[in-house]
DNA sequence: GAATACTGTCATATG
DNA sequence: GTCATATGACAGTAT
C-alpha cells in the first residue's frame, strides 16, 4: 500500500498536473468509476460523503439547528458540505477540461504528506490496510477518523495544511500556473497560496498542542470560521451555506462583492464583461447560472423539468445546460439520491446565510420568496428573454397581457378599434391586471372590506343572507334573534352562563336557535380566529361572571369551588373578565344592576317594563338601565347598518362589473357585426364589379364605371342607371338618417 | 408615529 | 309623544 500511495502521489498525480498543462484532460469520472476504493476515497473522500447521504442525514437528523459550532457535527457538515459540492464542481461545464486535473493536483501534496499527516485521505486507509501510516498525532486523528470523513474530506478538498518541505518550489510555481490558468479548479484558493498555508498549518499546530478536546473544538471552530467566513476558493467572506455554488457564481466578478450583491455579481458579467478578463467558461459558468436562477424564476416544476429532461428532449437539448452549472448539480444530485430536497434553493436566499444550518422544513417555504427576489430582479432587468423561449416566459408572464385582442385586432380596422375600449373586453375574459392585484390584495386583506367582486359565493350568500336577516328586523322577532347574536359577540362574556342563556332564550320572543346566529356572527363581525378560539374560554368564564345578577345569585355564582382554579389564573380571568367587559358593564357592576346588560338591551319594552317594576332602582339606575338599552339597541343597529352599507357596496360594485361584462360582450357583438358587414360589403362589391364587368352595350362594348353605376332596386332588380342619377340618389339616402336624428 | 380599519357612541331622522 | 330602528359623524382603539 505504501507503494500505492507512493506511486498516486508522486506518479499518477504529477503526470496529471503535466497532463493538464498540456491540454490533455484527464478524466477523472474513469477514476471515480473504477474499482479502486483507495483512490475513489483518497480523490472523493469515503462514499459516506460523496453520496450526499451523509450530508443530507447531517441536514435531516441533526435539523441543522441543532449543531453546536463545537460539534463533530458540525465540522463533518462543514467540511462535508463544501468537499461535496467540490466534487459536484468536477461535472460542472468545462470548456477548458483542466479544472478537474488541478484539483487533483492538490492531491499531490496530500499524498506527499500524508506520511506527516494522518488526516489525510490515505490515513483513513489505515483501518483497512494501510499500516504504516504514523504520525506524530496520530491518536488524535484516528479519533478524527471516528467522526466521519468530513475532516479527511477537508483536507482532500483545499485546506489541509500539507508540510511546506514536501512542497517543492517547482510544485508550488506549477500550482500558481494552474490557478491562473483556470480560475474556477474546485479547490481552494488557499491551496495555492502558500503563505496561507503557512499561516493555517501554524494555526492548526497550536490548536493542537492545546490538547486533546481543545483540539477538537478548535478545529470545529476553524473549520467553522473558515467555512463560514472564507470562501474556499475566492477568499471572499462567505457563509457555509454556501460552499462552492453560489462562490462559483460570485467568483466570476472578481471584485470583491458581498453576497446581497449577488444581482449584480451575476448581470455583471453580462452587462460590462469588460472589467475582468474572463475565460470562455466562466462565462459559460455566469450564463449558465442566470439561466439556472431563470429557470427557478419560472417555476420549479419548470426548472424540474428542464433539467429532469431526457437528453433527447429538445427543452434539454436547448436549455439544459443549466444543469452543468454548480447550481444544477445540486438539484439533479438532490434528486437522484434524496429527490426533492428543497435545500439547493437555499442558495439563493441572503437571509438564511446568516443560519448556521437550516432544516429542510423551514427551507420549503423560503423558496418561493427566493424566486421571488429572483424573478423581480432578472424580471427588471428582461434577461429572460433573452434565454429561454416564449413558452417558458409565458408561465410567468401570461397574466401581464391580455390575449384577446390580438385576434381582435387583426379584424378590426382603426375606425373600429376608436370605438371598443381593450379594458372592457379584458375585464370580459378575466385578464385585467388591475383586477388580478385586486384579487391578489383581496387575499392578502385580514379587513374583509375588499370590494372585490370574486368575493366567494359562500362569504357573499352569507353576507346577503345576514343582510336579508338583519333587514327584515323590523319586526320584533328577528331583532330578538339578531340581538341575542349580536350580545353574544359583543357583550362578551356578560352573562351568558349556560343557565342565563336559556332563560333569555326563553324569555325572549320569537327567539331563534343560537348556534346559526353564533356562525352568522362569525361570519359579519370579522373576527379573527384567534379571538374565535377563546369563545370556549368565553363561555366557561360567562358561567362564573354573572356579575349584575341578583345579589343572591351574584353571591353564589362568585364564589367558584376553592379547589376549582388557581389563585393566578383565577386572577388572570378576572384581568381577562374586565378587558372583554364593556364601559356599560363596568357601570352596570358599579351600579349593582341586578340583572344582565343582555336583557336590560334584548328585551322587549314590556318585559323590560316588567323586569324593572320587579327591583326597587334608584333613579340612578334607572338612568343607567335606560343609557345602557339605549347604547347597546344602537350598538347593534350600527353594526348592521355597516353592514348593510357594505353589502350595498358590493352588490353596486357586482351591479359594475356586470354592466361592464355586459358592455364587453356588446362591444365584441358590435365589432362582429362590423366585420361580417365588411364582408359583405367586399362581397357585394365583387359581385357588383363581376356584374358590372358583364355588362355591354348595344355595341358590345363596356359600360364605363365613371358614367354608369349599378342601382339596386327595392325589389331585389338591379338596374344599369347613369353614375349622376346613382350619385343623387346616394346624397338623398344620406340625408334620411340625419333627418331623422334630428 | 402615521395610516387605516374597526367599533362604540351620540345626535338625529324616520316609520 | 314614545319606541324602535337607521344613519351620519365623531372618537377611541387596534393593527
Amino acid at each position: 500500500m505504501l507503494s500505492l500511495k507512493k506511486y498516486l502521489t508522486e506518479g499518477l498525480l504529477q503526470f496529471t498536473i503535466l497532463l493538464s498543462l498540456i491540454g490533455v484532460r484527464v478524466d477523472v469520472d474513469t477514476y471515480l468509476t473504477s474499482q479502486l476504493p483507495p483512490l475513489r476515497e483518497i480523490i472523493l473522500g469515503p462514499s459516506s460523503a460523496y453520496t450526499q447521504t451523509q450530508f443530507h442525514n447531517l441536514r435531516n437528523t441533526l435539523d441543522g439547528y441543532g449543531i453546536h459550532p463545537k460539534s463533530i457535527d458540525l465540522d463533518n457538515y462543514f467540511t462535508a458540505r463544501r468537499l461535496l459540492s467540490q466534487v459536484r464542481a468536477l461535472d460542472r461545464f468545462q470548456v477548458p477540461t483542466t479544472e478537474v486535473n488541478a484539483w487533483l493536483v492538490h492531491r499531490d501534496p496530500e499524498g506527499s504528506v500524508s506520511g506527516s499527516q494522518p488526516n489525510s485521505g490515505l490515513a483513513l486507509e489505515s483501518s483497512s490496510g494501510l499500516q504504516d501510516v504514523t504520525g506524530p498525532d496520530n491518536g488524535v486523528r484516528e479519533s478524527e477518523t471516528e467522526q466521519g470523513f468530513g475532516e479527511d474530506l477537508e483536507d482532500l478538498g483545499a485546506v489541509a495544511p500539507p508540510v511546506s518541505g514536501d512542497l517543492t518550489k517547482e510544485d508550488i510555481d506549477l500550482i500558481d500556473i494552474l490557478w491562473r490558468q483556470d480560475i474556477d479548479l474546485g479547490a481552494g484558493r488557499e491551496v495555492f497560496d502558500y503563505s496561507h498555508r503557512q499561516k493555517e498549518q501554524d494555526v492548526e499546530k497550536e490548536l493542537r498542542d492545546g490538547g486533546e478536546q481543545d483540539t477538537w473544538a478548535g478545529e470545529g471552530a476553524e473549520a467553522l470560521a473558515r467555512n463560514l467566513l472564507v470562501d474556499g476558493e475566492t477568499g471572499e467572506s462567505f457563509p457555509a451555506q454556501f460552499p462552492a455554488d453560489i462562490s462559483s457564481i460570485t467568483e466570476a466578478v472578481p471584485s470583491e462583492s458581498e453576497p446581497p450583491a449577488l444581482q449584480n455579481n451575476l448581470l455583471s458579467p453580462l452587462l460590462t464583461g469588460t472589467e475582468s478578463p474572463f475565460d470562455l467558461e466562466q462565462q459559460w459558468q455566469d450564463l449558465m447560472s442566470i439561466m439556472e436562477m431563470q429557470a427557478m424564476e419560472v417555476n420549479t416544476s419548470a426548472s424540474e423539468i428542464l433539467y429532469n429532461a431526457p437528453p433527447g428532449d429538445p427543452l434539454s437539448t436547448n436549455y439544459s445546460l443549466a444543469p452543468n452549472t454548480p447550481i444544477n448539480q445540486n438539484v439533479s444530485l438532490h434528486q437522484a439520491s434524496l429527490g426533492g430536497c428543497s435545500q439547493d434553493f437555499l442558495l439563493f436566499s441572503p437571509e438564511v446565510e446568516s443560519l448556521p444550518v437550516a432544516s429542510s422544513s423551514t427551507l420549503l417555504p423560503l423558496a418561493p420568496s427566493n424566486s421571488t427576489s429572483l424573478n423581480s430582479t432578472f424580471g427588471s432587468t428582461n434577461l429572460t428573454g433573452l434565454f429561454f423561449p416564449p413558452q417558458l416566459n409565458g408561465t410567468a408572464n401570461d397574466t401581464a397581457g391580455p390575449e384577446l385582442p390580438d385576434p381582435l385586432g387583426g379584424l378590426l380596422d382603426e375606425a373600429m378599434l376608436d370605438e371598443i375600449s381593450l379594458m372592457d373586453l379584458a375585464i370580459e375574459e378575466g385578464f385585467n391586471p388591475v383586477q388580478a392585484s385586486q384579487l391578489e390584495e383581496e387575499f392578502d386583506s385580514d379587513s374583509g372590506l375588499s370590494l372585490d367582486s370574486s368575493h366567494s359565493p359562500s362569504s357573499l350568500s352569507s353576507s346577503e343572507g345576514s343582510s336579508s336577516s338583519s333587514s327584515s328586523s323590523s319586526s320584533s322577532s328577528s331583532s330578538a334573534s339578531s340581538s341575542a347574536s349580536s350580545s353574544f359577540s359583543e357583550e362578551g362574556a356578560v352573562g351568558y352562563s349556560s343557565d342565563s342563556e336559556t332563560l333569555d332564550l326563553e324569555e325572549a320572543e320569537g327567539a331563534v336557535g343560537y348556534q346559526p346566529e353564533y356562525s352568522k356572527f362569525c361570519r359579519m363581525s370579522y373576527q379573527d380566529p384567534a379571538q374565535l378560539s377563546c369563545l370556549p374560554y368565553l363561555e366557561h368564564v360567562g358561567h362564573n361572571h354573572t356579575y349584575n345578577m341578583a345579589p343572591s345569585a351574584l353571591d353564589s355564582a362568585d364564589l367558584p369551588p376553592p379547589s376549582a382554579l388557581k389563585k393566578g389564573s383565577k386572577e388572570k380571568q378576572a384581568d381577562f373578565l374586565d378587558k372583554q367587559m364593556s364601559r356599560d358593564e363596568h357601570r352596570a357592576r358599579a351600579m349593582k344592576i341586578p340583572f344582565t346588560n343582555d336583557k336590560i338591551i334584548n328585551l322587549p319594552v314590556e318585559e323590560f317594563n316588567e323586569l324593572l317594576s320587579k327591583y326597587q332602582l334608584s333613579e340612578a339606575q334607572l338612568s343607567l338601565i335606560r343609557d345602557i338599552r339605549r347604547r347597546g339597541k344602537n350598538k347593534m343597529a350600527a353594526q348592521n347598518c355597516r353592514k348593510r352599507k357594505l353589502d350595498t357596496i358590493l352588490n353596486l360594485e357586482r351591479d359594475v362589473e356586470d354592466l361592464q361584462r355586459d358592455k364587453a360582450r356588446l362591444l365584441r357583438e358590435k365589432v362582429e357585426f362590423l366585420r361580417s358587414l365588411r364582408q359583405m360589403k367586399q362581397k357585394v362589391q365583387s359581385l357588383y364589379q363581376e356584374v358590372f364587368g358583364r355588362l355591354r352595350d348595344e355595341n358590345g362594348r363596356p359600360y364605363s364605371p365613371s358614367q354608369y353605376a349599378l342601382q339596386y332596386a327595392g325589389d331585389g332588380s338591379v338596374l344599369l342607371i347613369p353614375r349622376t342619377m346613382a350619385d343623387q340618389q346616394a346624397r338623398r339616402q344620406e340625408r334620411k338618417p340625419k333627418d331623422r336624428r334630428k
